[in-house]
DNA sequence: ACCTGAACACCGTTCAAGT
DNA sequence: ACCTGAACACCGTTCAAGT
């Protein structure tokens, strides 16, 4: 609060292009908190914690973020930017671009699965968090769909991806939890009258259905197929 | 508001069936916790406010819930619960019913949106929570399923909804906060290069693509198809 | 059986102050 | 410009105690 008279004289470099001082910086914090992310999940993340991380002062941190939630969206925007469609290839089928994608948005996801609620209903808003989006377009409309048509293709498989894989994090968390005991499964087998529920008791006898891979990779299928089907008006083949 | 000593007489029943005594119940803490959410959303629910919002002591609630996990367990099962399927019309093509089922599920997560983050990849597990899936499960068997590929596509289509509703809420939260401001559309069109964003641009330059409801049926027409398509077997027209 | 009060071990954030 | 310390207003949860 100083009146600051501004350069006492040239003592210091006066244009120096970066002030190269930091020893904390945005990204040193970010990489710290993914620490702390893959060591303990999300929810283990404190402002206090992440102070001790990084050998810190927990209140250093609002200097380079104004508070948890902006620290937060860059947490996220490294999960989206590590999205990586560089290697689609234009030669291959459309609907093996497209489940490629697919997979490669789906693990993306997995390699941070206690982020996963935190995420929710977010799109990309950088560019490189963008990338991938416009790749995901660019193989619905080769495949000869409008741009708006593939705009909404991409932002629907997206939910789907989002949602498929938020089901198959909580699911695993559950069996683990459900530990040795039996299986959810047989669990409410017990219980379902078989008159009200004449199918999931069916389901349930099986008691072993799917993996969640291999529900991903069916949903996916179908919705890519859909999709195709739906939105692809009828052209000669090339 | 007198103490009202109720009935000194008969001492006390011997063995009413319910204690019946409560003043504080499940149900009521429930009741006041979804107040409180409609109020205020999820993020804002504490113990203690929880506590006065039913003019008692915070930790009385830990009579009735071990802790907050628990309590948002119960509350997430009033939302599943709050799908009714029962009006599905079996004599209605399978495509309708399934699209109205998907919008059932989309309007009952819509009526608490804080709740979304929380629910992400949960899967109902009491008896209400269950009843629309046999339904669900039900529409796919009759149109020519098996049991398990029926169950995988109820699950399918559920995590679409999951995540599409989440990103329509998170959408319509942006577009709020932005307020008066330039659409988050047209501020990426000014910064995204033609070069690389080639297909994006274009979106962007419409500005005004398809609202979140229309891309949800487009995306829930579309999968259905595909879903239909993919695992229905051949078989005459009844 | 049902509820209370005090206490513990945490949070995120603000802000004046240090260098 | 960058970091610190103390303080504020909260959290969830435990537990001995009240009725």
């Amino acid at each position: 609060m100083t009146p600051r008279k501004k350069t006492a004289q040239t003592a210091k470099p006066p244009k120096s292009v970066k002030p190269a001082k930091p020893g904390l910086t945005r990204d040193s914090i970010i990489a710290a908190a993914m620490a702390i992310i893959d060591r303990d999940g999300y929810e283990e993340l404190s402002m206090r914690k992440l102070g001790k991380e990084l050998g810190v002062n927990p209140m250093s941190i609002y200097y380079h973020f104004p508070n948890k939630v902006a620290l937060t969206d860059a947490l996220i925007e490294v999960v989206m930017s590590s999205i990586d469609l560089s290697l689609d290839d234009p030669g291959r089928a459309t609907e093996e671009r497209l489940l490629n994608a697919a997979y490669i948005y789906r693990n993306a996801l997995l390699a941070y699965p206690t982020l996963i609620p935190a995420m929710a209903g977010r799109a990309p808003r950088t560019i490189p968090g963008l990338r991938p989006v416009e790749v995901l377009i660019s193989i619905f409309v080769e495949s000869g769909m409008t741009v708006d048509d593939a705009f909404t293709s991409m932002s629907v498989l997206a939910s789907f991806v989002r949602g498929a894989v938020a089901r198959e994090v909580y699911t695993e968390l559950e069996l683990q939890n459900a530990g040795q005991q039996e299986s959810f499964a047989t669990a409410l087998a017990g219980i379902l009258s078989p008159v009200e529920f004449p199918n999931l008791v069916k389901v349930d006898a099986r008691c072993e259905y799917l993996g969640s891979e291999a529900m991903f990779d069916r949903g996916a299928r179908a919705l890519i197929r859909g999709l195709l089907e739906t939105y692809v008006s009828e052209k000669e083949e090339d």
